[in-house]
DNA sequence: AAGCTAATACTCGATTTCGAGTAATCGAGA
DNA sequence: TCTCGATTACTCGAAATCGAGTATTAGCTT
């Protein structure tokens, strides 16, 4: 809810990560990595920096020392402040107690799926859910694998959770598929009829929609209720 | 997977918009709106109109008129063009056929749930699960109004599919609530013994994980699995 | 002992993204 | 008929984001 004044989510990775114990940047990234949590917030090296820099702008984090090994770069190794400790866990208590919106890819898609004939999205649908279906296959591989090793739970919910959300896409695409396929999504036979009459008649799809007595021999009640702009 | 030479989501949206006809801006703008789309597709205006830009100098656009009413702003209206729906249409495969990781704010607030004490962390998702009951019922009674008045599900079923994923994230969050409550998770008493340590002996969690058999009395098999940088 | 790959540790500037601001007009009510 | 809030239509510059590039060293092989 509150604008922060250092948004990127790897602000929070790398907030978490000091608060264990003081570090450089690229030990910060190596260790997100190591921990898979590179999986959960995405990782990137520009990023990184200029998130650190605005950390310690902000306040968060402060420079502790600046160790040169060699001829190699210089490291600076940062520790969190107080400051820095209460904005992580604002942080953390908002991610964990308040859903903010999110937007999915598939989710944009889907609000385009009319534009694409039936025949073709249940093609695609499917091709999505073996490719789901690898991701979630991965993911429990590795759960399994921890959980063999006796690697605590707790250190890998998220990934959990991941495989949770993988699958909901997927039953969700695979029940979609089957509707479209059997034209059982209520009301929507036309769809199918509008892409065969565009592309017989060489109309355009809001053609068949301004007449639809005329093109498919019904009229749409909805069409009244459909303010103007939606057209 | 393909670098698209535009790629913020809107621009998706505009290719879409303009495919079913020429408009300006702003125009598609209040379209957007008023069909709902803006519920999957962010829309602000700063990135609507440097996009729009963007999808003119990539050729997949072109302004067809520039008119001025009384003293008002210009209105520059676009119209796709063939490279424009190529690119339209490869889009909306990739975004049907193929899924993109993605990073959801729960997961990474996950990632970091060790940071806080187990009680705190049920009471947080509890408040979750209230919010996302609320935008769940809300979403639930918008459809059951557009399945009232006939309005085809195809054009919204972007929407059935938000509400798919806000319940598994419900589900989860209720399922994992009671695991933590009940301290039901595999292997992670440890957890809540750990915050409580660190209340009374004012130590460090990582005192606690470098020393388990002195503060736990147990000891972990997996310390010894994890690499170095892990820690 | 030379050569090569992988790892270390960052830098930089070009895009992208954003959100607040502006300025005109319309329409409903006092 | 005057006013005021909503709508129309867009602009602008600051800030965030990114990903490719760089330079050094360690370690392994041939």
């Amino acid at each position: 809810m509150v604008k922060r004044k250092v948004g990127n989510p790897l602000a929070f990775a790398v907030l978490g990560s000091l608060g264990e114990r003081s570090m450089h940047p690229y030990e910060i990234s190596t260790m997100l990595k190591s921990r898979g949590k590179d999986g959960s917030i995405k990782l990137n090296y520009g990023s990184l920096y200029s998130v650190v820099t605005a950390l310690e702008k902000a306040g968060f984090i402060e420079a502790v020392e600046t160790v040169r090994e060699g001829n190699r770069p210089e490291r600076t190794v940062y520790a969190i402040t107080e400051a820095g400790r209460a904005e992580f866990a604002d942080w953390l208590t908002e991610l964990l107690g308040s859903p903010e919106k999110e937007y999915s890819q598939l989710e944009a898609g889907l609000a385009y799926v009319p534009a694409f004939h039936p025949d073709r999205v249940v093609e695609l649908l499917e091709q999505r859910i073996v490719a789901l279906d690898a991701q979630i296959a991965e993911l429990t591989a590795a759960h399994e694998f921890m959980r063999s090793k006796e690697f605590p739970r707790i250190f890998w919910i998220e990934s959990e959770f991941r495989v949770e959300l993988l699958t909901a896409e997927r039953n969700y695409a695979e029940r979609l598929a089957g509707e479209i396929r059997t034209d059982g999504l209520e009301g929507s036979a036309f769809w199918r009829k509008t892409h065969e009459l565009v592309a017989e008649l060489g109309i355009t799809p809001s053609d068949v929609l301004k007449n639809p007595v005329k093109y498919l021999g019904v009229d749409f009640p909805w069409l009244k209720e459909v303010t103007p702009e939606a057209l």
